[in-house]
DNA sequence: TTTTTTTGATAGTATTACTATTATACATGA
DNA sequence: TCATGTATAATAGTAATACTATCAAAAAAA
């Protein structure tokens, strides 16, 4: 189908609003190819702009710097995920279902044959969130930024899922800390299992595996009714 | 008693050893100050350089670059904590009481009064590690690093752990990916309740809560019968 | 058509991330 | 004692990065 569903963010780390002009959407697409092909460290606006045929300056008028563009895609990527989750759970009656079926889409966000959004390769996304997407809030801005609103997106995801667990078990403790190690730990097992593989018991590419550990990990905390010292 | 422990490391991110050489531990004990401080992003060699009185090219006699300093650093902490969890846990006979010690251990690293090692604040290292540490491996390098061992001390530290585990429960199926995420999370929780409190349950500076949710999150999993799907 | 907005072209600056060279200080050992 | 080697400091220099500024041309909106 291709939907293409517009996105929104609640803030502003871009200067201008890349959605609404085509060299905006081709900073979007290209720097997401050049961050997964060069890493976030190596990739510049210069080489951006080469690669789309325009100039520093033009990207510039989108973006602060390469840092903000980064915070963009991240919480494109955490709304998108938000979305998409909604979506695909919203006919589920059963909560434990509910968050079963979140775990899935969460690990396998982005291996979707068919993309939502036409300028926006979701899979080559997933990797470079999974690679890069601790680097938005690992910084010495990390309070101004949160003061902005730049990581609202993850954060309501978080909630959204939390308030799952709580359906679940209304007394269970930590909904939000668990929520928030199951994210990142989905990211993490998939880099682990492509790139450190003693750091893990899962394989590369064997999805299932990961969302097992993970809804594991997840209902024996949610379910457990006793308390460890 | 600062008993100076020597820690050795099994690779060579460094060019000359910099526990050798008086400037060699002062560029160790005044980056992790200086890191801390900067943020990794913000440091230089040339900050470094100023700061202790000596020029950046003597620096750079003893690192290629400031990532293969953060990879010393890194690296330097996961043998220090893996010899302090080893110290703390070797005469407890049960299998499950040592885990919980080592959950303890890890979750507080860096908070005793009493340093291990002389010129290193082990309370500001904790600090950078908690902030930085992930970003040794999330490179475009890392594959390369990877095979010239970098990476190997935590490594061996998750797989000390998972050997743990396997005593509790010779039959669990994610001894690595379950004792990795617990090492993550340690970091992440904290450094969610001081910057982004929304994304956990626990509070800043009450390392208790996130000992807790950790051994609740790793004993539920392992003591589990279940299969989820 | 006129006006405004967006982009491209070009130039320039401060800082970063290095490398190279030489001189000096210091310790070792013959 | 001299001779040698090693570590460091001082200085200089380069390519790339991360921007900012200006102005003209093109495109879009009024």
């Amino acid at each position: 189908m291709a939907t293409n569903v517009h996105i929104s963010l609640k803030h502003h780390s871009y200067l201008r609003e890349p959605e609404q002009t085509e060299l905006g959407r081709k900073i979007i697409s290209e720097s997401i190819r050049l961050i997964d092909e060069l890493g976030f460290e190596d990739f510049t606006f210069k080489k951006l702009a080469n690669e789309i045929g325009s100039t520093e300056a033009s990207v510039y008028r989108y973006f602060e710097n390469k840092h903000k563009l980064l915070v963009y895609l991240v919480s494109w990527y955490w709304a998108w995920l938000h979305y998409s989750v909604n979506f695909q759970t919203q006919n589920i009656a059963d909560p434990r279902k509910r968050l079963s079926r979140a775990i899935e889409v969460i690990t396998t966000a982005g291996q979707d044959d068919d993309p939502m959004v036409v300028h926006i390769d979701e899979r080559v996304l997933h990797r470079v969130i999974v690679a890069e997407s601790s680097k938005v809030y690992h910084t010495k801005e990390v309070d101004t930024e949160n003061k902005a609103g730049y990581f609202l997106e993850m954060k309501h995801f978080c909630h959204y899922l939390a308030l799952m667990v709580l359906e679940i078990n209304p007394s269970f403790k930590y909904p939000h800390a668990l929520m928030s190690t199951v994210l990142e730990a989905a990211h993490q097992q998939l880099y682990y299992a492509r790139h450190l593989p003693s750091l893990t018991d899962v394989v590369a590419n064997r999805y299932e595996e990961t969302i097992c550990f993970l809804k594991q990990l997840t209902f024996t905390a949610v379910d457990n009714k006793t308390t460890y010292h």
